[in-house]
RNA sequence: GCCUCCGUAGCUCAGUUGGUUAGAGCAGCUGACUCUUACUCAGCGGGUCCAAGGUUCGAGUCCUUGCGGGGGUACCA
């Protein structure tokens, strides 16, 4: 056991010694920092008169106030201010004899404490030397400033709220260690400067999604995680296995299939906000599993959900408190609606100066950079060229319209030429951030494209897979309609400046860790000795 | 999966061409200090150099394998 662990049980003790829970209690009443700080106004300056004196404005840079003199100028008095409770982390402790300041943090902020032995007492002063870094404590007290006019709670009384037994991570780098950070991200949210509000943006984002999708009667539902046939996109699921039924069962890929079967049942406006797994390989911008958002509208189409991604980004961006202009990865996004437009084809010639209909020369200029197109249909060939040269190179925010029909299976062609599919797809600095169709209705077509699509392809490759029981619900008629997709991670890694999915990801996936760690074991052992003392 | 970089004290990091007993800051411990704010000052402790092999008189340093992580790449409508 190392000298941070027994230090740490030693004070534990000492804290229960004097008969205080070091796991604590329940505290009324309690005050956000950022709430207390929002009192700063309410801090004055008493003369012995009784008359009350307004604090100068310390925040001026131009202005500074030197807070002692102040008060001797102004004459002898009191400073007074709102008691106010408030609780948390102990972030930094600084002694000065009989005094102690705290910087303590709560998930809004930070907020200096004093404490004076004379103010509190002997006891509650006593309990401070059995502080440690990253201990929880509650503070009643008055809200006022320093000589050195710093915003501060001047204890009155303490409350022991919870025992760290584990020393905090270096207190001005914070943590570094990425592989730390995401293993013990409590760390990381707490000692690291823009983690919490990385993750709370994430939340506003979310909610700012269903708030637009309620605003246009949308209906939020949760489908079913466990498929038997994982369908809606070209993905490798993960598999897994049922006892009781005996049979395999597969981590849905996409939300698509069952929102597209309540379009059927008349939920003419639907979405699912939820997670889904891809048994593929990990990158700054892939993690296993992900969460997307898909919604379907009864009687739109593709240009409707063009619509409506832009809408659900603007009120995103609005949420989070930002405007159009977003730095990202150190380049500027422009967000401004409304957001460019290009076709498929347009975007292949001007990348590769080829004619898009010339399967011939798009063959061989596949074959120049490197790709096989023996035996692949020409639009496969298109399409994969189309991913190599175009796609990354796409800073966006752009939608890219009217995709080649055979790669879009489950897509309504248009009705002038069936050769084009009703589909866009949105690119953000070269990634693919939103998927959207007009969707297949034709039942009989479904079945047909499914059939085409399986002859000559992998197993793995879900998306071949026939599904029966999807057309079935097809056969039952689903009005036409849009569908969107958008990858939340991306978006709020976009809308965050964080170049890592990883760093919008909670708890990402991660190998377990290879040794056990030896100082847990010390500690049980340890605590059990001290238990039989 | 493949390529590549990284792994040194609780944390953040140094560590020269392979050469004495592996260092610093923070954190910890002891002491002093009632307006500090990365408090300060005096002193003290703290290491499976990721792991296992190998080369060498000698390995934190070089080699091999493994483990974990970052990046790239492959897979990925």
């Amino acid at each position: 056991m190392s000298e941070h662990h027994e230090s740490r049980l030693a004070k534990l003790e000492k804290i229960q010694d004097m008969g205080v829970d070091p796991w604590g209690a329940h505290f009324p009443n309690r005050q956000w920092n950022s709430e207390v700080r929002s009192l700063a106004h309410q801090v004055k300056y008493q003369l012995q008169d009784g008359s009350v004196k307004e604090l100068p404005d310390f925040d001026d840079p131009q202005n500074p106030v030197d807070y002692r003199q102040w008060k001797n100028d102004a004459g002898s008095g009191e400073e007074i201010g709102p008691q106010v409770r408030v609780a948390g982390r102990i972030i930094l402790l600084r002694g000065q004899g009989k005094i102690k300041f705290i910087t303590l943090r709560d998930w809004t902020g930070d907020i200096q404490i004093m404490i004076g032995k004379a103010q509190v007492g002997d006891r509650d002063f006593e309990m401070t030397k059995h502080f440690d870094l990253g201990d929880w404590i509650a503070v009643e007290g008055r809200l006022g400033r320093t000589n050195t006019a710093e915003l501060t709670v001047f204890a009155a009384k303490l409350h022991f709220m919870c025992k760290t037994l584990e020393p905090p991570p270096e207190k001005h780098a914070g943590l570094q260690d990425s592989e730390l950070k995401q293993r013990q991200r409590y760390l990381d949210l707490t000692y690291n400067e823009g983690v919490m509000d990385t993750f709370l943006k994430r939340t506003q984002i979310v909610q700012s999604i269903r708030n637009t999708l309620a605003q246009r009667q949308y209906c939020e539902i949760e489908g079913p995680t466990l498929h038997t046939i994982a369908g809606g996109a070209a993905a490798r699921p993960f598999t897994t296995y049922h006892n009781a039924l005996d049979m395999p069962l597969f981590m849905r890929i996409a939300l698509e299939l069952h929102l597209k079967r309540l379009m059927v049942g008349g939920m003419e406006r639907v979405y699912e906000l939820g997670r889904v797994y891809r048994n593929e390989g990990l990158s700054p911008r892939h993690n296993p599993e992900f969460t997307m958002l898909e919604a379907y509208q009864a009687f739109g189409n593709y240009e409707v959900m063009m619509e409506l991604t832009e809408q659900i980004i603007l009120d995103a961006l609005k949420a989070t408190g930002q405007g159009f202009q977003v730095e990202w990865n150190g380049q500027a996004i422009d967000f401004s609606p409304p957001f460019a437009r290009k076709t498929y084809d347009e975007l292949f010639h001007e990348a590769t100066g080829l004619e898009p209909g010339n399967t011939q020369a798009i063959a061989e200029y596949a074959k120049k950079i490197g790709l096989d197109p023996l035996g692949k249909h020409p639009d496969v060939v298109k399409s994969e060229v189309f991913e190599e040269k175009v796609e990354d190179s796409l800073m966006g925010p752009l939608f890219v319209i009217d995709y080649p029909a055979s790669i879009c299976p489950l897509t309504k062609r248009k009705a002038s030429n069936p050769q084009v599919a009703e589909r866009f797809e949105l690119f953000i600095q070269g990634m693919e951030i939103a998927n959207a169709y007009t969707e297949l209705n034709d039942p009989l077509l479904q079945e047909e494209l499914f059939r085409t699509q399986l002859e000559g392809q992998a197993d793995e490759d879900s998306m071949a897979k026939m599904d029966e029981d999807f057309v079935l619900a097809l056969r039952n008629g689903m009005p036409p309609a849009g569908g969107l997709g958008i990858g939340i991670d991306r978006l709020v890694m976009l809308l965050t400046n964080s170049r890592s999915i990883r760093d919008v990801i909670l708890f990402p996936v991660l190998r377990p860790q290879s040794q056990q760690n030896p100082s847990k074991d010390d500690a049980a052992l340890t605590q059990a000795e001290v238990a039989e003392q």
